[in-house]
DNA sequence: CTGAAAGCGCTTACAG
DNA sequence: CTGAAAGCGCTTACAG
């Protein structure tokens, strides 16, 4: 693969590849090059069909225009809509996206941020795993821009984009309330993240303040051996409390696979048990029933974030960190609830 | 943020940064540096905390250790997980990759090439969109590695890893077929896709082998307009053939989709009618009866792909090209089926 | 055993 | 109006 640069385009023309890169970049202000000049290269470029190289451009000008995206679990499918966004917004300011997966893995993570260091991301954005805060200080530090989204650390002053994880859960659980349930359950993960914290202190706060919270109907589970475990959890409340009249799931991956244990266990779903869930999935437009389900802006997380990063990129100043917060939409389908 | 450079290490131990970058990549043969120098110079390396800087090592060596992944809908689930894969495949091998996203649109594959080419990639794996022939010569012509996947052009000369479409195609009519089956119905994109056309030709060949051909009971549905059309299709095909009994879904998004409508014309799915899907998906686990569908082996296509890239990629040799087919696997679940 | 030099493809002051 | 030169961070023949 034969590559056309910018030398090549000058010697053909028999000038200097400086009035070239001129040119081509728009920067020939106040009559720099003779407008004859500028059409020949201009109309050379085309002709011989020149690209030019990022990388060494990147390099001369120490911006690379690409970013870094780590997820935590690019199976899962909110991540990876995330991630979809993410490219699309990027490319659209002209940045590339090197994504890396961590596996909600502590090594992996602080692996993939050297990986992507390495190939000159002038920045981050980062879905961070449990107790990394010290990499992400690391990268204060070293001042690279970052953006933290869907899960942050509070008390670290670092840019972020989340929900209204509290908020949206407790109206979520007075949904629940409302509809008539009187012994809620709460299915989460055995994690210490502030984000599934908040989604499971303001459902238990909406229940506390209906006097209905039990505390034995909170259930966790392990994020690596969800399947398994939720099956055995759901069992294990269901016989605990046989009242159990409604479940808010905290996660995407909780949800449909609490969905699956409550089907295997033959319980009838909305009429036996009402449910909550968290983000929107195909399965729930295909079950005989509606699923009222928590809706994140996933688009408008996206934008958020690669905004935010790109002001960081290319304003040097370090002003005091962002933290935004997107409002989640509660999803009813109450035209279908009644049918 | 301040990088480190070989210099600094280079400087600050009173060597040449020719003998650093000699010891730091391993080149240091036949006692070219001393021992004790070398030791010096890895200490000082993770002393200063040094990560070397891919995109210089890219521009001096031609290499950029990162190919390109053009990929045609990347809010589709075969296709997210194909690119999760497929990136921890390169990230095994030390390639980063950049994705790209086509949408189905020609033009957006002309500018992602063009796009990844000026990142330097060192090759391309892609799902080319319809009539994209004239790109993909164009690449082959200009000898940049590029393995098509999940889709190819039978009469052109390029690297290829697919499934073997046609004959699992066959397979599951038949055993819709051997269900009971008599006026099975196939529902297909109205595109011109090989690999879509080897399915429905399968499908096809098997009803005509069992003479139940009918070629009033193919139903061609839009890509882009697909949610509404299905409908639609749906529920011409039952008007005008109320004997339906079995469908065959050519696709991913068919499937789901053409589910929906199927639930939605209160058909009871497994009685009325036997359905066929093509891949996997969350919902047919939730769903009350079981749903066979054909599994692709999606690790499989990624290893596969990856490996042949970057045979091309690091052999110079441009030997002819291969074809990879790989074997689908069909789902029945039978031990729910009779439940 | 080790260093000086050239060069990958670009951009950007500087000098004319 | 335009060119020569330096340099981004590397690697690799070449010379000693």
């Amino acid at each position: 693969m034969k590559r056309v640069s910018l030398k090549t385009i000058a010697n053909e023309l028999g000038v200097s590849s400086a009035t070239v890169s001129l040119v081509l970049n728009g920067k020939n202000i106040n009559g720099r090059v003779s407008n004859e000049m500028s059409k020949k290269i201009l109309d050379k470029a085309t002709e011989l069909n020149y690209v030019p190289n990022t990388l060494a451009k990147g390099l001369k000008v120490g911006k690379s225009k690409s970013i870094g995206l780590i997820i935590a679990d690019v199976s899962n499918l909110f991540f990876g809509a995330l991630a979809l966004h993410i490219q699309n917004y990027a490319h659209a300011n002209g940045y590339t996206v090197l994504i890396g997966n961590t596996n909600e893995n502590i090594n992996e993570m602080e692996h993939m941020i050297k990986f992507l260091y390495a190939r000159q991301v002038d920045g981050l954005i980062i879905t961070p795993t449990e107790n990394s805060q010290h990499l992400l200080n690391n990268l204060k530090k070293n001042n690279v821009p970052l953006v933290l989204v869907d899960r942050c650390f509070p008390d670290m002053e670092v840019n972020s984009v989340m929900i209204n994880n509290y908020d949206i859960s407790y109206q979520s659980t007075e949904e629940l309330i409302n509809k008539g349930c009187k012994n809620i359950a709460i299915v989460t993960y055995r994690q210490d993240h502030y984000h599934i914290n908040e989604r499971r202190n303001g459902a238990i706060d909406a229940l506390k303040n209906s006097g209905i919270n039990d505390e034995n109907n909170v259930e966790e589970v392990s994020y690596h051996n969800l399947k398994d475990d939720i099956t055995f959890s759901i069992e294990k409340l269901l016989k605990r409390n046989p009242k159990i009249d409604g479940i808010f799931f905290t996660t995407n991956s909780i949800s449909i696979n609490g969905v699956k244990a409550l089907i295997k266990n033959k319980i009838n779903i909305q009429k036996d048990i009402q449910i909550m869930c968290f983000d929107e999935n195909d399965a729930f437009y295909i079950l005989p029933y509606t699923v009222p389900f928590i809706k994140q802006p996933i688009k408008e997380i996206a934008k958020n974030a690669i905004e935010l990063l790109i002001e960081q990129i290319e304003s040097k100043s370090i002003d005091e960190s962002k933290n935004i917060v997107l409002k989640a939409e509660l999803v009813l389908n109450e035209t279908r609830v009644h049918q």
